[in-house]
DNA sequence: ATTAAAATTTAGACAAATCTAAAAATAGGT
DNA sequence: ACCTATTTTTAGATTTGTCTAAATTTTAAT
């Protein structure tokens, strides 16, 4: 396995939102920031080693091999961003460069023994769900905030958006995993909400609430 | 810088014992498991960089920015042995080939806390000292057990071989770094050493002192 | 000073991963 | 069904790091 293929079977799980199906050539070529004929190469390598199903013109999708190795990767890239703001005091919108270089060491006993000392997470910094070593996925009963009707209550448990702008920007509004919520009102004209987090009134857009993961209380 | 090029930088700062000098094609070929026209061609791309000096013929030597860069690696993959030991139980003959990877992480923020979650340690599990931020090298007063004139005594501070097998063998003997040491004999015949370790008398070839690292007690 | 051995470099090739430009296949609209 | 726009693949080139085999330079012994 080099690091190509690795961010190439990532890229390939993450289009599909972790189920199967076949996806586009040039939809893979734009996430990996690459050309399309640089990923019609990739996947007839791909085909070769049995991890993903490729037939010219159809698309790309995972073998259960190649799921299995994609998750693997996702397992080690998150525990290690769990590493890097629980041991190391990174913060959230810093951890993501440095866990792709890091998910790419190879050496079961290194990741097991982070995952130990982590006391075994089940979600990454961003609230993405932690595979199990065995590839079980935990994924957690969530909701966008946007699609949350009025005076629903909640905690904010996800990002969508986990690029450093998005989430230094919560950080700057005080929101983050973990903060009660509550809607007070939904603003027809632009849809920005007015809520309540941990006690204190906050106005947020339209643009903030499609990108905020929340689960709602029974 | 590529992965091969730190590769390179590190095993030529080796072949010079931390001293500047030239090394010879051959030398780093072997050093690193390669061919010597292999050597030849990254030789001229480090120079071209401005990492090497080299003259065709003339052997390769650092430059103080390739000697900065060599440093800089080698602190990193001395600070993550230490990682792996101290807080994920690893023993000291597992280390290095994970460190060989994580060494090329690049973030300056991860070695530094990880330097910091340390507290900063001066030598890595084999005993060798790991240079500061800035490339200063802090070489222990030691010496090797067989040159040691008998009934000295001191303390095992490092080894010469780091290979698994030796360290293994050491662990073995209950022969370990801290240990105190005193030469009761030498054996004129093969070279052995009859030896008082942490109290126990033990027997001791040639062999395994010329590759132990002892600081004399004053 | 010659000469043979050893070390080193050059020349040319290859695999991996990428690119550009051109060709081929597919999909959609009329 | 036909044409066109889009998608995808192919062909050929490039970069990095490596190799083998041949040529060159250095070294060391006579
Ligand atoms: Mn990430
Ligand atoms: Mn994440
Ligand atoms: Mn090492
Ligand atoms: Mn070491």
């Amino acid at each position: 396995m080099t690091r190509s293929e690795e961010n190439y079977l990532k890229a390939i799980f993450h289009l599909g939102n972790g189920e199967a199906g076949s996806i586009s050539t040039n939809a893979i070529a734009e996430q990996m920031d690459t050309k399309p004929s640089s990923v019609t190469d990739m996947a007839k390598k791909l085909a070769e080693k049995g991890l993903v199903h490729y037939k010219k013109y159809q698309g790309i999708s995972l073998t259960d091999t190649g799921t299995r190795t994609a998750l693997s990767i996702i397992r080690k890239h998150r525990l290690w961003e769990v590493f890097l703001v629980k041991k190391l005091d990174f913060t959230w919108d810093e951890v993501h460069e440095v866990a792709e270089q890091l998910e790419h060491i190879k050496s079961e006993k290194l990741i097991d023994k982070i995952d130990a000392l982590l006391d075994f997470p089940k979600y990454d910094p961003h609230g993405d769900p932690i595979p199990t070593k065995d590839g079980k996925f935990m994924e957690r009963d969530k909701q966008l905030l946007s699609d949350m009707p009025i005076h629903a209550q909640g905690v904010c448990v996800g990002v969508k958006d986990s690029s450093a702008p998005f989430l230094k920007f919560l950080d700057k509004n005080k929101i983050a995993l973990g903060n009660t919520i509550k809607i007070l009102d939904k603003e027809d004209f632009d849809q920005s909400l007015q809520i309540l987090m941990e006690g204190k009134e906050l106005r947020i857009s339209h643009q903030i609430a499609s990108n905020l993961y929340v689960k709602k209380n029974d």
